[in-house]
DNA sequence: ACGATGATGAAC
DNA sequence: TTCATCATCGTA
């Protein structure tokens, strides 16, 4: 079952919270991958100093202000892509970066989905993503609700990577992964 | 520990 | 127009 908008339209910690153990699916040549969510970032608002939206509105940066449920894929390091998914109201600036997947079925386990980096090489996502939304399978690219119960016990917080620039907010735990046992 | 590799945004 | 920076990864 589709993930609706409103699932988004909530605290960004919460959605990042919420998506370890949902399926990210994929339709790619005629194959439709099924991953789950495994670890997740949350990037809070406009006062969050890590976020690329701490500094207002830029033209990179112009889909965080926008509804929530939508993708925003950036190019980073000259030659990644990360995935993100705007949460929050209409002009509260917050996403969830996706940094981790497991893929489901077995003729995928060779795929590397470890990395925020690596998981958008594997599944050939791109800036063509972005702007578009995450709860419509119109574009190939979709979100779906969990089917197994995740306990409080098997989410480990943590600090996010790479953002040691970002003052205090370097040590808030905003990233969330998902364990295999409580 | 570091280089790859280019878009981005801020300064000038 | 220039330039430092960057929500990373693979190789060492």
């Amino acid at each position: 079952m589709l993930l609706p908008q409103s699932f988004y339209n909530r605290s960004t910690l919460k959605v990042a919270r919420d998506l370890l153990g949902c399926f990210l699916v994929r339709r790619l040549g005629g194959k439709t991958i099924k991953t789950i969510i495994t670890e997740t970032e949350a990037y809070h608002g406009p006062r969050d100093l890590a976020s690329h939206a701490s500094r207002g509105k830029t033209p990179r940066n112009e889909v965080m202000f926008g509804p929530p449920g939508i993708i925003y894929v950036y190019f980073i390091y000259g030659m990644y892509y990360m995935l993100n998914i705007v949460t929050g109201p209409r002009d509260y600036p917050a996403a969830v970066l996706i940094r981790g997947l497991t893929p489901i079925e077995e003729g995928n386990r060779f795929l590397n989905l470890a990395g925020p980096a690596r998981l958008t090489k594997a599944l050939s996502i791109d800036k063509s993503f972005n702007k578009l939304p995450v709860f419509t399978k119109k574009h190939g690219l979709w979100i779906e609700a969990r089917k197994i119960e995740v306990k409080p016990s098997q989410i480990k917080r943590a600090k996010r990577i790479g953002i040691d620039y970002a003052g205090p907010y370097r040590y808030k735990k905003w990233r969330f992964i998902l364990k295999k046992e409580g």
